[in-house]
DNA sequence: TCGACTTTGTGCATAGCTTCACAAAGGCAC
DNA sequence: GTGCCTTTGTGAAGCTATGCACAAAGTCGA
């Protein structure tokens, strides 16, 4: 039974508010390139695509950041941001699943920017195992549990197949990780204190096919457009 | 402005819906290989992970399509769910941006097995146009707009850098594209009526790294663990 | 035919998220 | 200072999604 308590700073933050704050972090580094120092909540919001009262409200859960009248200090929001989302420490991740999309992710630069730092990659094939990727050796499988705790991994990426996926899961959370991303098209089960987020190339295909549909078919549709009476 | 007209069978389904089905959709051909008939909405919520109340209301949206006392035939609302999210119809898919990730999407064989064909492969880059990948040759970007005609692409999936995702988003709907699956890691301005989905890696390992923080610093934490009086 | 049993479909209460609208707070010019 | 202007932070309202709980509807054995 796990229950939150309440804190002089509550860090109770929405699930919606988090994942929008990488979105915002994103937006206010590209300013901080560009030597912007001071950004409106009207601006940074339409940067990042939301509305910007939800923007003003998302920053709120984290403190009282702003200047009434000015905005929001580009640098110092992206500190604070940062250090709520975790960012500011060195996050150990390891990669099991080393076919194209092992290969993509290794090589993937966005990891690294942003304090994820990829400290194994494993697979399951000998003719892999050996491979140099990304400036890293690919380890058997077998390792799985050493590698994890020797090198402090604490976030597993699963770019397995399906049929290895649970396996696999089993044995990370049984080494010890409790936050894992998952590639894999599979329902994982996980007790209670693990996390796992899914990317489900599929079923986003499947989401803009629903919608494309129903586009052509009068679906949603400019009111205009639809020839008066004619509903069936 | 958009406007939807309630239709005889409303086909007002909530995005939280769609975004389940091809969950359901899943699970539902696991349990078709192995031979089920019939599934409760109890089973099948197991198998797909959510509430079995959820799943009956969600698939209510679709029509009754269920007995009472028996449950759903496995057959039947398999083709329900593939008619209402457009998969019996075939999807011409065109991948813009050859990288290690446009790769690893154009051998992923979750795509072919659900309607989605790949149509073309295309990038900016001499180097990599001509390339065999997945039996199709990598076309140059210049083609984008003919081979968009050419091969009745509906969907465009981007993994482009980010620099340029824009650019190409912009050339796709001026070519009458008005899906897209964006894996670039930006923001895409795309007027009304265009449906835009984004797979963001990086996004995804910072809210894992957001949880995985509170659970390390007594965030939300077994109450029991929490020496009394200590609240700051 | 009947009654016990199973399972769906849904009304309702609740929780969470979004958006509007505005008072409070601060900067800046004079 | 003082007053005007800008922008934040948030109360409140509305909307969407969730999950319980149960009546309605169907199956099946006797």
């Amino acid at each position: 039974m796990i229950r939150r308590i309440p804190q002089a700073r509550d860090r109770g933050i929405p699930d919606a508010t988090v994942a929008r704050l990488p979105l915002y972090l994103r937006a206010l580094n590209g300013m901080a390139e560009r030597g912007t120092a001071t950004v409106s909540s009207e601006d940074l919001a339409l940067a990042a695509g939301v509305n910007s009262a939800k923007l003003r409200k998302d920053l709120s859960h984290l403190g009282s950041y702003g200047t009434r009248g000015v905005g929001y200090d580009v640098q110092y929001l992206i500190y604070q941001i940062s250090r709520e989302l975790g960012l500011t420490q060195d996050w150990a991740v390891a990669i099991v699943g080393v076919g194209n999309l092992g290969r993509a992710l290794a090589n993937y630069g966005g990891f690294a920017s942003r304090g994820f730092r990829i400290a194994g990659l494993l697979d399951a094939d000998p003719h892999v195992v050996g491979d140099r990727i990304a400036g890293l050796v690919v380890e058997h499988a077998d390792e799985l549990e050493s590698v994890i705790k020797k090198r402090g991994v604490s976030i597993v990426v699963l770019a397995t197949p399906a049929t290895a996926a649970q396996q696999v899961c089993d044995r990370v959370i049984a080494a010890g990780v409790t936050s894992i991303l998952n590639f894999a098209p599979v329902v994982l089960a996980v007790p209670d204190g693990v996390d796992v987020r899914k990317v489900d190339l599929s079923i986003e295909l499947q989401i803009l096919a629903f919608h494309e549909q129903r586009k052509a078919n009068g679906g949603p549709i400019m009111a205009e457009e639809w020839p008066d009476g004619v509903v069936m």
